[in-house]
Parts: structure tokens; sequence; C-alpha cells
DNA sequence: AATTATTTTTAGATTTGTCTAAAAATAAAT
DNA sequence: ATTTATTTTTAGACAAATCTAAAAATAATT
């Protein structure tokens, strides 16, 4: 079945608010896609006919076994092409997000798989986002913060908590990004900093405060 | 100024038109572009507008120098494309197009600059069709006569001499037509002819008199 | 429980791009 | 030069996706 641009994204955006709150309702589906909540109801008509949402009036809204399964492949896309943007052509994490909207909307299955192939079949985008497989299923990628990890093992950074220019910038300067190996060496009771080493670069010291920040899990 | 799918499309289907004949006339357009004659004046109303083309009611039609750069934009993103599912991806060349009709219409310019940079700058794409440059410039590319040509090089046919029926009849039994690649691996002194290979084809035999009207250039 | 406030839906309009069918202009043929 | 044929344009309708404004349903408050 083939779906429109607009029948996409919002599928993509009951998605997103579902996972936080489980139910959605028209309103804050209006907010998070920039329309009117009458628009929003129109939609759901379609989807609902569709076969992709589970909708009584006046009582929200949620996707269904088809519905989540769509959503999820319009979410590889998407990560894929960041991934891309990211890894290939050399953008920054904080620039890919709405070209990579676009991108996620072409539709050939065919271009997908051979996208992921090329890629080496990525688990995790560079926002640190888990990427669904062929199929649609959600890697299992256990998160854990970084401070308060194991010392001496080898962790790969997956996710951050602060996404602000300001943490980019900082992080840049220390060479962590997301995929990023490192290992903590030694925590000072004094503050709460840490000790790290990424391999080829000489060893530094990174604040608690960053380290809450910093997701990862065990190579 | 931002052009909507559609308007590209006419804007692209013009141009490839006009490429043969100079004016271009409603009915062939809509049979370009798989759509109705009435449809096609409505579209050409709005193109007039944004100044795209020049056009007088029942007299043709034509893109002015705003409408030809937007197409060699479009084209480029399209060349771009494809040439990026061909060498990276590993799509065959029949296949692409498209999928390149939908990346073609993703319209960051940043993207489509760093994909230039990403594929090394390429200036002919998988069909033998020269990429335009970031201002629209078609690259020159100098065609040379098939006969005389490097031995073992594979080149790409741009053009021919002598368009007869008897030509294009001749050349459709060999197989060869403009974007074919080929090598010619052995030329015989005693009449001239020339042996040359065609990519999963048998190798066969033109004469002396076929291979001076035939216009290649490298790969 | 009745009133007030909020949320959601309907009704009707708008925009973009398309269509069919009929009218108008141009081109071809006798 | 008329008639006939073809091409192009108009007029009016339609589908998708959106909007505003008003009505209906639900939730919150006194």
């Amino acid at each position: 079945m083939k779906f429109s641009v607009s029948e996409e994204n919002y599928i993509k955006g009951i998605y997103h608010l579902q996972a936080e709150t489980g139910m959605v309702n028209t309103n804050s589906l209006a907010r998070e896609l920039s329309t009117k909540p009458a628009s929003v109801t129109d939609m759901l008509k379609k989807l609902k006919a569709k076969k992709l949402l589970n909708y009584e009036k006046y009582h929200g809204f949620k996707l269904n076994e088809n519905g989540n399964k769509l959503a999820l492949h319009i979410i590889r896309r998407h990560r894929l092409w960041e991934y891309f943007l990211v890894k290939k052509l050399g953008f920054t994490w904080d620039k890919v997000h709405p070209i990579a909207d676009e991108l996620e909307h072409v539709s050939s299955k065919e271009l997908i798989e051979k996208l992921d192939v090329f890629l080496e079949t990525p688990t995790i985008d560079p926002h640190g986002d888990p990427i669904p497989d062929t199929n649609g299923k959600l890697p299992a990628i256990k998160q854990i913060n970084l401070y308060g990890i194991a010392l001496k093992k080898v962790v790969i950074v997956s996710s951050v908590g602060n996404q602000s220019p300001q943490m980019l910038d900082m992080l840049k300067h220390y060479g962590i990004s997301i995929g990023t190996k490192l290992t903590v060496n030694k925590v000072f009771d004094f503050d709460g900093s840490m000790q790290i080493k990424i391999s080829k670069m000489p060893g530094c010291i990174i604040s608690e405060q960053v380290a809450k920040n910093i997701f990862v899990y065990y190579d």
C-alpha cells in the first residue's frame, strides 16, 4: 500500500507522541505537526479507513499493528538517511533532521535496502537513536549513563542527553561523538569528574555534569 | 524561490522537449508528462506568472533564462543521484531513473553540494549524460570521432553524424545508441573496419564508414 | 448538579493540481 | 475560400489537504 507524504507524517507524529503517553489526543498531535485540530480530525478519519489506527471520536486514538509497523519503516528510512548524511556527506548531526524529513518519503524499498548495505547496517543513528531493521524491529540496546559505569571497560557512546550547540561544541573539543569508543579510567571523588581515554588520543577529564549527559552501551 | 514537485516536473519536461525542437506545444508536453492538454494549459499560466517561460496562448512556449537555469539545477540533482545510486549503492543503470525522479525534488542546496563533493564532482552520469555544475553550466565534453580512438578504452556514444533512417537502422542492429558504452578492441588495416565490444553483447565489427559517423567521449 | 471551560468535531471555504466536455483558435484539405 | 480536422483553451467539477468559525461532546469547577 502506498501512502502520501502527509499521511506518513501523521503516522510518525502519532508514533512519537504515543511512545510517551500511550493514547494520543487531537490537540497535542496538532501541536506536534504544526497544524490545526480540525485538520487532525480529518486525517484521523482517513487513517482509520486505511486501518492504521484505533480511533473513537472524542476518545483519543493510537496506532494499531499496521500503523506501528508503518511508523517503524518510516523511522528506519529517516535514521538511515541521517546516518548517511553525517557519516558519508559530512553534515553535523544538528543539521540533518529537516533533510532526512524529506528523504524519508522516497519510497523505493530496494533503495533503502541498498542504502542499508552501503552503510553496513548501522543500528544507531547520529543522534543515538536506534535504527529499526528491515522488518521494522528495533534493536535492543540498553543504554547506560556514563556516570557510574564500570571502570576500564570499553563502552560506545550511543546518545547525548543535552543536544544544545554548547554541548555539541564541548563534545567536539573532546573528540566525542556518537559511536566513539572510550574507557573510564578513574573517578575523582572530590568533584565527581572522570578521567576517560579514547584510543589514539591523550586521556582527558570530563566533569560530572558532562558525564551525566552521555549515554553508552558495552562493546 | 521554492517550486512544487509538479512545477519542477513541468520545467524538466519542457526542457527536454525544447532541446530537440526549440518551441514546445501543449499536446506533446501533455504526452511527455502523461497528463492532459488542459492540465498543461493550467500549469503554463502558473509558470508564466512565476516568470519561468515565454508563453503566448495558441502559439507555443519555451523556457526563458530563469526557466532554463532552474531546469539545469533539477537535472543536476537528478544526475548526481543517478550517479550515486549506480556507483555507491550498486544499482544497474536501467533501474535508477524513477528513484532519481523522486530524489531530485529534495531541495536542500547544501545536500546537493555535499553529495557532489562526496561523489568527487562527476561530470557524466551513468547514462552518459553530462551533469551540470553548481552554477547550472553543462560541462563541455569534447567529442571525438570513433575512428582513430585509442584501443581498449571505454568510450560513450554521444552523437551520430549521419542521421538517415538507413544509419539508424544499422545502429539499432548493432545495439548502438546515444549513451552506449563500448570499447574498440582492434582495427583491421585491410579495410579500416573495427572490432568493438559492448558490455553484455558479443563483439562485432563495424565498417570504417560507420565508425567515422559515430562520435564519443572518454568515460 | 449546574455552570463554565476545554477539547473535539462538523460544516463550509480555500488552494493545488488534476480531469472531462465543450468552445475557440489555428492548421490542413478540398 | 470554405469546410474539415486538429490543437489549444475555457468552464466547471473533483480529490487531497488544509483552514476558520461554529456546534457538539467531554472535562473541570464551583
